[in-house]
DNA sequence: ATAAAGTAGTTTATAATATAAACCAAAATT
DNA sequence: AATTTTGGTTTATATTATAAACTACTTTAT
């Protein structure tokens, strides 16, 4: 009947962030704070999250002499975001 | 761009019992808890949030001797409903 | 040159949540 | 009459989300 939702991915700030990864090549730690409008502390700690499930990978290195943190979605995360997608649908299709 | 969540809903449990309010008249305790398969502590504690927010109402009586708990989903949940899978396609359209 | 403000984060603390476990009362079963 | 089942509620616990506090540096103003 009603599919389990990856929890890792039942959360609207972790939601938001594979939602803009899965549109875009890469993305940095700025770039994703200022389009889900989230803190600085709250997106650190779901990137990390993230991350340790093999969702997204995290490089980081100097843009300049600023510390620069760039995200990309990895192949298990967009397969886990298009799993969330379809067991969702079971919730809220009619 | 991305539209808040109802965190009312964003829960699994609670949009599963939404979900199966939406497409009945109404459903007895019993019956939520089976379509569900959660335990009757996560349920109870659940309808009661539900039913504090408006989005169902609850109904105690007797079938003969037994206690029956009858739900019902409200105008003010269907349309919390709504709004909740609106702004989920924010989240999960391309 | 140095103080103040800004950038790019991380770590820690707190409050809220989901969930299960324990419990209760009555009914049905053995 | 003791045990199990039914239909729940209450309480405890573990997880989560989130914000607050902190770090380390860079840029800007004085």
């Amino acid at each position: 009947m009603f599919k389990e939702l990856d929890p890792l991915l039942h959360s609207q700030l972790r939601l938001a962030i594979m939602s803009l990864l899965l549109g875009l090549d890469s993305a940095d730690f700025t770039f994703l704070k200022e389009k889900t409008n989230s803190t600085a502390g709250n997106i650190s700690v779901q990137l990390d999250k993230l991350s340790e499930a093999g969702y997204i990978s995290i490089e980081k290195s100097f843009n300049g002499k600023k510390p620069l943190t760039t995200c990309k979605i990895t192949k298990k995360g967009i397969k886990a975001f298009e799993d969330y997608v379809n067991s969702l649908k079971t919730y809220i299709k009619n």
